[in-house]
DNA sequence: AGAGTTGGTTATGATAAATAACCATCGGAC
DNA sequence: GTCCGATGGTTATTTATCATAACCAACTCT
């Protein structure tokens, strides 16, 4: 189980994606203007643009995002994280399991309720997440790039305001 | 996912114990400011009102987007529309099947070239993608209402920026 | 005619998200 | 105290989407 998964493979393949032959010829219709259907392929972009650029870290986006929370709120348990990241307790265990597999993070009971699981992350967990930090900010500046500084404030806030929709 | 399924029932129960205030204090950190992180939510949450929204039609959102694809441009080839819309050709094959097994679209041989099938509709997939559109229609007044019509359109254009990130 | 390319299909694997059933523990009601 | 409903976590399973690889038939080109 190296880092180098399918994950890994699929983000190196990515790279050359749509190549429309002639010009953007075709007519897409009203598709165009669905906001479900632009976000479904910017969001596709973004996420092989993540697996490209955190492919060494062997991080997935699910991941990254657990490690961040409990880095900047530790001790918080489970649950609090899952509902933080909008993620099902179901589908929690096994990806914390993963980081603690890795030594990236610590479960440990909290005894003030013997069910719940407070967690923490390990200095290697530290190491990681920083380097994976450092990674995702040239991901970030490219997006920047590209949007400008006043348009990428500007979708997350839209995209933020679709979240309640 | 209805606008009030699993996602609004977890957001419910996290309600949480000992969260310092209220439901929303947890510090996200920089998570809150990834694109990444951002697109996948807001695309969950409208995809899952597009679920709500279509559900009477059967159509998955791909399924819209290829009647939509061959409504407009009648004759294309399946290359042709899994270049546009981004499907790979593996994965187009049964997505068609189910919109000719119910009668929606039809595939016939191009004579110029008998490797080829070009897509048309049928009529019945004619109504139900009116149907489709009509409801769909909803959807997208709900964002509207949310985002504004210039919040709208100033969207759309950031994500089609962001698909060539 | 033969070689390489392309359009489409099939089979299959990885990932993400969802549900359901289960166990241990907690918190009250009594 | 004991019982019971609710909660935290785990497991198992399902579904949907996107990816690959191998294959066949038909086309192109020389």
């Amino acid at each position: 189980m190296s880092a180098d998964t399918a994950r890994a493979k699929a983000a190196r393949s990515l790279t050359v994606r749509s190549a429309p032959t002639s010009a953007g010829a075709v007519d897409l219709g009203p598709l165009d203007g669905f906001v479900g259907y632009r976000l479904r392929r910017a969001q596709l972009a973004v996420l092989a643009g993540f697996e490209f650029a955190l492919r060494e870290t062997g991080l997935s986006p699910g991941q990254l995002s657990v490690l961040l929370v409990i880095s900047c709120n530790p001790g918080m348990t489970q649950s609090e994280v899952c509902a933080a990241l909008g993620i099902r307790r179901a589908n929690f265990t096994p990806l914390l399991h993963e980081l603690e597999a890795r030594g990236l993070a610590i479960r440990e009971v909290l005894p003030a309720d013997r069910r719940s699981n407070t967690l923490r992350m390990t200095p290697l967990g530290r190491d990681v997440l920083s380097r994976a930090l450092a990674l995702h900010e040239r991901l970030e500046r490219r997006i920047t790039n590209s949007l400008g500084a006043a348009g990428r404030s500007q979708l997350l806030h839209l995209l933020r305001k679709l979240e309640s929709v």
